[in-house]
DNA sequence: ATGTCC
């Protein structure tokens, strides 16, 4: 089947109508040669069965960290009319709002390192992690529902951030127009006492320095220098998201049958954008998305606390600030050019980052001149990049880039690989001094679970839908 | 990703 891949240039291959029976657009995956061997032929599948959707402008978009996912493939991009084209539940995925935020410091590598231990285990002493963790943090109905309407801003009203770091924050870390009574009171069961909690599986708090910069004019504003401590804090929208699209899967299902979409695969269900169920799912994405902004903002200011506790020092000494935080599972409206005429699209972003160019309307003042911060993590060995998007990703990709590594080994094959082996000791003896909840996550998580992370920047920065700014190197990991 | 099967 993959046969019927064409190359286009080095850095994309073309899925041609055709590939599979329904396409009405063609598939477009960025990888180059060396990623195009790992190459699943479920998820190139899965980009032509999203381009079955009505609706659909362009491309299905695919980027270079693809694999198989839910219906849509994780790494997936697609855009849809607002009046002939769907929302679907599968796009998104199951953790809403899933999403990076990265912290600057006034800090140095040598200044943080005789003290990563105490760090480590304050961060993990203070952010719940792992599998159903409970936080601190109780949230009653009402405050429950302020957390879905406002997002990050919830967090703030608590005394957890400053103002700024509203502007800091994709959609200021509070999407609009969230109808309450569209998530479940199962979901805010789920929620209830999440707040404030890392989770599981991928997601991390990592202790990083800035190893190399490509960019200085981009790397100053963002207030980044070489050797300068920073934290990255990768998690979502936990139990209540997840309890979101669970809902939200027999509803669109029934959806899709009401409305006469033909499913090529049932997982693809969805409804008409402007459908009572699309409002109500949407309105309840939000709320989750909201759920997730509130929660790495909420978690950021327990890494403040845990610095101070653990280094002894005054917040403005150690100068914990945010740089930028991005959302990489999330359907959004925004305009795009098409042909000659800007339209209002449904962007689906699943495992794909935002990645708006120098001079977006809806970047903040303090970036608009650089374009948005791209927030890329990698595994615990090798690094995480900092990028930034780019006019080439508005006119390709509707404004989106990779969002990760992409995994290698299934996690059942990442234990079978790290039987009989000691991974913190692996990573201790490389300079990563690693805590984690679960036992087996360290396993499923370790370094060789994941392709290369500089192969997965490479195509994306040399196929300009965003520029390298800046790598950061892990020092110190907070696994769930 | 996820009270990793109500």
């Amino acid at each position: 089947m993959t046969e019927k891949l064409i190359r286009k240039d080095e850095n994309t291959i073309e899925v041609p109508i055709g590939y599979k029976a329904g396409m009405r657009v063609p598939g477009l995956i960025y990888l180059n040669a060396q990623l195009e061997k790992f190459l699943e032929p479920q998820a190139v599948a899965q980009v032509a069965n999203v381009s079955t959707l009505p609706g659909i402008v362009g491309y299905s978009l695919a980027m270079p960290d693809i694999h198989t996912g839910y219906g849509f493939p994780i790494g997936g991009v697609a855009a849809f009319d607002l009046n002939e084209g769907i929302i679907s539940p599968g796009g998104v995925g199951y953790d809403i709002n899933c999403g990076v935020r990265l912290l600057r410091s006034n800090l140095t590598k040598q200044e943080v390192l005789p003290h990563i231990k105490d760090l480590v285990a304050a961060i993990y002493a203070n952010v719940p992690s792992g599998v159903g963790s409970k936080g601190k943090i109780k949230l009653t109905p009402d405050e429950q529902k302020n957390v879905v309407l406002k997002g990050a801003l919830w967090a703030l009203e608590q005394g957890m951030g400053s103002d700024s770091d509203l502007e800091k924050t994709e959609s200021e870390g509070m999407m609009t127009g969230v109808d309450e009574t569209s998530i479940s009171e199962k979901a805010y069961e789920r929620g209830r006492n999440q707040m404030g909690t890392l989770g599981s599986g991928n997601h991390f708090i990592e202790i990083q320095y800035v190893s190399e910069i490509f960019n200085e004019k981009a790397a100053q504003a963002f207030g980044l220098f070489e050797g300068q401590v920073t934290v990255m804090i990768h998690t979502g929208s936990r139990g209540l998201g997840h309890q979101v699209c669970t809902d939200f899967l027999p509803i669109m299902e029934r959806a899709s049958k009401k409305y006469g979409i033909e499913l090529y695969d049932r997982e693809l269900a969805c409804a008409p954008f402007h459908s009572q169920e699309a409002e109500r799912y949407f309105s309840a994405m939000k709320g989750a998305a909201n759920y997730a902004w509130a929660n790495r903002q909420s978690i950021m200011h327990l890494v403040s606390e845990s610095f101070i506790a653990a280094l002894r020092g005054s917040p403005s000494s150690i100068g914990l600030s945010l740089v930028y935080d991005v959302a990489h599972n999330i359907a959004k409206e925004e305009t795009h050019r098409v042909g000659k005429r800007d339209v209002r699209l449904i962007v689906h972003r699943k495992g794909a980052t935002r990645a708006f160019p120098a001079g977006h309307p809806e970047l903040p003042d303090i970036y608009r001149a650089v374009g948005q911060p791209v927030l890329i993590p990698g595994d615990m060995g090798r690094a995480s990049f900092i990028l930034i998007g780019t006019q080439d990703a508005m006119a390709e990709t509707y404004g989106s880039t990779c969002h990760g590594a992409g995994r290698l080994l299934s996690r059942h094959g990442a234990i079978k690989a790290a039987k009989g082996r000691q991974i913190w000791k692996e990573l201790l003896d490389a300079g990563v001094t690693v805590t984690s909840a679960g036992r087996g996550t360290l396993a499923e998580e370790m370094p060789e679970a994941y392709k290369n992370i500089n192969n997965v920047i490479s195509v994306v920065d040399s196929a300009r839908i965003s520029q390298k700014v800046a790598m950061l190197k892990p020092i110190g990991v907070v696994k769930g």
